[in-house]
DNA sequence: AACGGCAACGTTAACGGTAACATTTACAGG
DNA sequence: CCTGTAAATGTTACCGTTAACGTTGCCGTT
């Protein structure tokens, strides 16, 4: 591998001309330019990246922290992050957060680590490691998550409206004349108090709200299961929440992964969906178009969440503007999975 | 943050003896390792990896090379690899190859930056890049494609053997009765020729070949139609397939996102499956367990493939021994997507 | 002719580590 | 008492880049 000084020797110019060629900086001549990026073309060089973060403690890279196992609705966001960073001629660098850790020692890490100039986290909440956040100076953004209440000013957050969302979806099924409704997801705290960004609590809240809004009574002891987003124990949820209360007609899962999984969790039990009980979901996965019966839900819109997120971020690096928090319009998605309660 | 020289400065040693304590060296004093140890805990001093870098020209990386566009199921694998590369104290970086990139290429860019001391090859094929890949000569794993007949020395392989996997999943149509099979997925090629690492090839061939050793016509012009590995594409192809040849009872899906797919559209064509057409997929993803119906298929050991990948891997960076070419064991998950064929 | 200013380029001291080499110290053996 | 040896520690030359600073040479002024 041709380094900085080869190039220099190639070319018959300083090392000095040839990281001002490299940097694009002005004074330079356009005789020694052409020569210079001539011989860089020709020994097909790429600067040592170590040494440029050494020198500058800065690197050109962006990370992305993800938490999400096996999470596939933050796994499509996550590539379309990708490709919009790509698109940017920018490079990111993805960090999972463990079972374990937390997202923000993850990029505590990576900051002292991999010196980025910008973070983007996908899931996840802040609001737990206040004190450790505040050590990260760089600009940050957080996706699929509401950080305006924290009140980081290098923190910018992009999300769906999950309380009202969640709000609108419960209101498909009480339009369709649903009175007995049951929720799936988030955990046992998520009905007590709740952190602005803290999704599955706002989503089982919002969905409370409609609820009582409209007369309908919820009994957290019979009508609420809680579970992790994934689809067996959607499907485990599921069954427990009906042996508890076999009289509910319809049934909001805070994610996709959850009502796919209590589908198949109410067929197995000999019940159809939507005829005897209803479900509407919550993220609009790639699979919620797919699958039988088509699902109801709320689809985020991630290309714009994605979008966004990175041009806001790369904004703020260069301009270091200030961080903002922007809601991004979701779409209700009319599927198959909801019906008339039976009766 | 602090650096050696700190350490150095406050524990009274040289920046010599603080280095071979922060690199275990033997030759050290227990009274010295113990102060030194004692301060960088106290200043909560990390090494400058960028510096370690530059230095020893190698970093402490591996860098996995993903090629998955919208893939679930690499997607679980990468997990799976990241999860398992963490408890062995390692660190990863993922770069994803993009719609226009290859993946030797990206790869490439990798161990000339990030000079990473393994690469983790997930989906993809090396063959089309033999000569670009020749300059890569840190250890190699390729998962989910068989490089054996590549010859390369540095890069292991693990697989299922998609070849007779495919032919098995076909088999279980036939004993059910089938005769008029059709083929989703592949490319338009796959039909002709095969490298050892086209697994969409082999896994077509395996299909064909099985039908021909039963006596089952299969007419490629009528009985299949290639189609790319998402969902929609399986099923707009399910439907072209079915509108030239409407006499099919029997699908094999080469991936079960078309499988997914296909079914959906059966449903939509007013076909209910496997009572008028029986439809087997490939790979075992997550969702297949909970699809209605549930899915027939095959199922890919993927925790092993990661595992005995990201072990390899590391075994060959430590004590470079040669690359190994391994078959992982693959499952048949006998769902309800397969009956007799109708008449 | 002397000077200032400027564009273009060269030089060099960092950046934070590592490792080869040099030095010091202690102790054993003659 | 001197010497050899080995263990413990210090010193320093890099690794590849960047940026501050220094050096040229040329031009236009006075």
């Amino acid at each position: 591998m041709a380094t900085i000084q080869d190039i220099a020797r190639f070319s018959g110019y300083s090392i000095g001309t040839v990281s001002r060629v490299i940097n694009n900086r002005a004074d330079v001549s356009d005789e020694a330019r052409a020569k210079i990026e001539e011989v860089i073309k020709e020994q097909n060089y790429q600067p040592n990246s170590s040494a440029r973060k050494l020198r500058q403690s800065i690197s050109s890279e962006i990370t992305i922290v993800v938490r999400g196992n096996g999470n596939i609705f933050l796994q499509s966001v996550l590539e379309i992050i990708q490709r919009c960073i790509l698109e940017h001629g920018e490079t990111a660098n993805v960090q999972f957060v463990g079972e374990l850790e937390d997202e923000v020692s993850v990029a505590l890490q990576a900051v002292r680590q991999l010196k980025p100039r910008g973070i983007i986290f996908l899931g996840g909440s802040m609001d737990h490691f206040r004190e450790e956040f505040a050590e990260i100076t760089i600009p940050c953004v957080l996706i699929t998550a509401d950080a305006e209440g924290l009140g980081f000013g290098n923190l910018s957050s992009f999300t769906t409206n999950d309380r009202e969302a969640a709000a609108h979806a419960v209101s498909t099924l009480i339009w369709h004349g649903h009175r007995r409704i049951g929720i799936l997801g988030g955990f046992p705290e998520s009905l007590r108090g709740v952190w602005s960004d803290d999704v599955p609590a706002l989503r089982v809240l919002g969905a409370i709200e409609v609820m009582e809004k409209n007369g309908i009574p919820f009994d957290p002891e019979r009508d609420y299961e809680p579970c992790s987003p994934l689809a067996e124990e959607g499907y485990q949820a599921a069954k427990r929440l009906l042996l508890k209360n076999p009289d509910l007609t319809g049934i909001f899962a805070i994610k996709d992964s959850i009502a796919l999984g209590a589908i198949r969790a109410f067929r197995d039990m000999g019940l159809r969906v939507p005829k005897d009980i209803s479900v509407v979901g919550f993220d609009g996965v790639l699979y919620s178009k797919y699958s039988v019966p088509r699902l109801t839900t709320i689809q985020q819109d991630v290309v714009a969440l994605a979008r966004k997120g990175v041009e806001d971020l790369l904004m703020r690096i260069s301009y270091d503007s200030s961080a903002v928090h922007e809601q991004i319009p979701y779409r209700f998605v009319n599927g198959e999975s909801v019906a008339r309660p039976r009766d």
